[in-house]
DNA sequence: CATGAATGAGCCTTCATTCAT
DNA sequence: TATGAATGAAGGCTCATTCAT
């Protein structure tokens, strides 16, 4: 009995707790950090402004934790789609493929308005921010073992680096989803993107 | 009395003007605009609180002046380069070329806090920050003309859509440079974009 | 399952009351009463916010409470010494030792952070220290009694007002006191009480 | 002409500074330092919040001020009365008018107020306050002379420790000072200070 | 033009207290 | 009794802007 009482406190707790998460995460991006009060979350979220401090150390703990949230919610596990292909997919294939999902995750999963925040975040070299910079670590791994398979597969040239080329396909994608944020929605980041990498894979293909 | 009779008054002015804003624009690129007020501004220019207010509408106005004048800066006339260099060049030397002076420029003209700085203010959104999208339309028009003039040739595969191409360029450099900010002083801009545009350069290339 | 059933529920209250009053008592001696919130207190505790409102009605309520216990602490019945001494004691003696006593109950009973507090409390003339203001009541009384048994002896000079003596001799004492509290630990506060006695004693013995 | 508007305004600030302060001292001592805030002084001093933290730099420092203040105030120059005094004046009418001297400045000059508010700065042993514990070196150096000189012309028992005897007077005083304070107005400082230095000195006299 | 004191709205944070469980 | 989330009034401090000199 008692388990049910204090599961059904703690879960309102949360709930709060999460309200106010919502909504300094909604009008953070709507407005950015430092056009948001304390007064303005607590009001969208519905709480009062004590059960912000009940939660939240501070307006900057709460911005650090958020930005700490996106860098994970940005790293997905890309590894699990590259298993999803069967093993003799050319390479090429696999490659735009990745591309491509990148872009729907990104599109439909992340937002513009995230990916603007975690840029504003990773230029802004704050203290808070440090660990944000390797943020896509996993999309660099990613290409890095898509590469090296195309390599050792003689489909890409073998002088090549692939260290080195599997940063600039991550350059490469940052360069398009800036453009993205910038020119949204009228820019079709999973066209421009797929455009953009058979360039490249043309580029580093074997004649 | 004074130095100069006539002149000397006006100079002054325009002399306490600059100080300003040069120490604004000092601290704004160290600190953003929101993390430095005016009392910081005028201290660091060594004149009175007043003063700001004579020559500076406001700080909004002030802060919208310089973004302005940041946009004119680093929108380089780089057409005067493509000139500088003889007709009959191959196309690709001449966008390796300019893509090495690209790096020169953004590495020791404009700089890795004025970058980062300009891409603060294009993500961020703002009001005072619309005028500033387009910022490298004449990086974008560039490398129209010259991969126009490289598809004219037979150099460049002919199917390609010059304006995207164009752009794709653009956003390649933007990757790039983003890096670059991030990864400062270690990321070498220029060898990384020259790497990163042979590749892109190959695969346009008509085989 | 509780080890002593019926008292076991009342034993622990008390124990929770107690855990709160002697961590308020604590913390209020180490960093005074405005700087420490119920929140400390309650963690000092190691219990429950709403625990702290079951015991005691407020604060303010707590911290009157406590002064109230410390004047009752610091008013020691010093007759019970009075009387431990032979009848036919010197009456100088008899002071002396008194006040060689009273400095080993200061020091090693109530101690310098307590009596510290004590004065902080007296002098800061709040609504909840106004009974305070008597607090060595006691000690008057005792120094008015063996003045009187000295005057009544012929040992001290016969014109004088024992009323104003005894008080005399409470500000003497609490001079000393206030002194060692600011150089404790270095000031000796036993010895020299007695050397401040001898002095005060001499002055008022008959010649 | 520059001077004098220069002036004018200076002044004008230096009365806002001074209506600010004035208006602090005297609720802080009516009330204590936690029960007054920024407001009440301003309102009070009839100004504006802000202006407040152009003359102080923060509530904190405005209170190290004052009680900085106040250490000066109270530590005036007894020697100059010493010297008023004809060289030939027998050393315990020399003490004794000083005590009286005494008593006046503190009933006149410095007020009942202002003596709680130094008792409890004293004992307070904050940050703020170390260079308070010396307040009375004056008052020490004053007793010290007058006493050596006694015992110089063999007034005094030559046997006593001079520093210590110095000591004990100020101890002396300050019990008698603090029973003032918490029994203003009742108390008769002059006469109670008179009356226990007729004591001591009858203690320490040469029989 | 230059000055800098004055302004007051606005912000972040604290904290004693309440109350449903 | 015990708990701890929720409350909201209050406080210290910031800062863009104004204006008299």
């Amino acid at each position: 009995m008692q388990y049910k009482v204090g599961t059904s406190r703690k879960e309102k707790a949360i709930q709060t707790k999460n309200k106010i998460y919502t909504s300094a995460e909604k009008l953070f991006n709507e407005k950015g950090f430092d056009a948001v009060n304390v007064d303005d979350i607590v009001k969208h979220a519905g709480v009062a402004k004590g059960s912000f401090y009940v939660h939240f150390e501070s307006k900057d703990f709460l911005i650090a934790t958020i930005i700490h949230d996106y860098v994970d919610k940005v790293d997905i596990d890309y590894k699990k789609y590259l298993k999803s292909f069967p093993s003799n997919m050319p390479v090429i294939d696999v490659i735009l493929s990745l591309v491509s999902k990148i872009a729907d995750v990104i599109t439909e999963n992340i937002g513009c308005e995230n990916m603007s925040f975690l840029y504003k975040i990773q230029i802004a070299k704050d203290i808070k921010t440090n660990a944000v910079i390797d943020y896509n670590r996993e999309l660099y791994k990613m290409f890095y073992d898509v590469i090296s398979k195309g390599v050792n597969q003689q489909v890409f040239r073998s002088e090549l680096n692939i260290e080195d080329m599997a940063r600039h396909f991550v350059m490469a994608y940052r360069g398009l989803t800036f453009e993205w944020c910038l020119r949204y929605p009228e820019f079709d980041l999973k066209e421009q993107a797929l455009c953009h990498f058979k360039i490249l894979l043309n580029g580093i293909r074997r004649i």
